[in-house]
DNA sequence: TACAATTCTTAGCCAAGGCTAACTTTTTAG
DNA sequence: CTAAAAAGTTAGCCTTGGCTAAGAATTGTA
């Protein structure tokens, strides 16, 4: 498939009051934030196992198993299961029957994570969300969010207090 | 499992600077998050799909799958699966060979997402993310706003124009 | 009309991330 | 110290949503 295939796109008027292609959004565009959408769907799961995995650490110095299945809502298999592959990640370290530990880059990956979660907590504060309502929201809209964005919230919120 | 059974989880102290369990956050609650958050990436593939075809319809008449396929970023045949998939939830009509329709609980669906997407791209364009930044963000941001959190965004919004 | 290109369908594969059930290991209580 | 409870593991299953490859239907055109 080439450009020129689809070169009418480009053309296409902006229809107004639709979600439709517009001039910001062409149809090679469009595909590439959907394949962004679908790369994020995969590592905010990670993401989560990891972020989760640092709160408990920090919470109670260690995290084991049953506790991630019971913040996740996921049964113990699934979580064993998970953290292999966070393992072959090379994202935490953990032997059988023992708790699991983050490698230096899996807590990178917690740090940033978190940092993301705050930031976008925060925002949906300065903008009216009330705290629990918040909370809860943050949680997947954290994954979404491009660095720009985070950027824009955090000099937004930064701004809204002064 | 009962309720008795982390009833402590109530009065873990809420530990600063963490994204960790506090007040507005116990184990229930945040397993409960997890699971919303669960649900919400198995509708969102369902939402896009269902808001692009009332895009296609509304700029072209009709929605080919071959359309739908090159906006995604996916093959054909995925696209032929996922119709077949719409079509059981009474979301799309659609015959052999023939493009795909939208019932009327597809186009509410459709009218539903494209709304609610519109109203993330206007708040992060009022808290000062860029056109492109927005756009690209709101997909994907869309899917996990509340009801409550979408109002207050609307609000703000509003306010902000005055 | 017939053939070529395009589109659509079908079959079969894969990985991810859930689950249950059965089993082993570790921890805890008596 | 031993038995029961809790935690962790393993095996096997399921659904989703991708993919490729091959073939059938439709459409466009010489």
């Amino acid at each position: 498939m080439t450009e020129s295939d689809r070169a009418e796109d480009e053309l296409t008027p902006p229809p107004e009051g639709t979600g439709a292609i517009s001039a910001h959004m062409t149809v090679d565009r469009q595909a590439s934030h959907f394949k962004r959408a679908r790369q994020a769907r995969e590592t905010e799961i990670v993401e989560d196992y990891v972020e989760l995995v640092a709160d408990l650490i920090d919470e109670q110095g260690e995290a084991r198993s049953v506790d991630v299945a019971k913040r996740l809502g996921v049964t113990g298999a699934t979580v064993n299961k998970m953290i292999a592959r966070l393992k072959e990640m090379d994202l935490v370290n953990a032997e059988p029957y023992r708790s699991v530990f983050l490698t230096d880059e899996g807590r990178k990956m917690a740090e940033a994570s978190r940092a993301r979660h705050h930031i976008v907590v925060a925002l949906l504060r300065a903008v009216g969300v009330d705290e629990a309502t918040a909370w809860a929201d943050a949680e997947g809209m954290e994954h979404r969010c491009s660095p720009e964005t985070l950027a824009a919230f955090a000099d937004f919120v930064k701004k809204q207090k002064l």
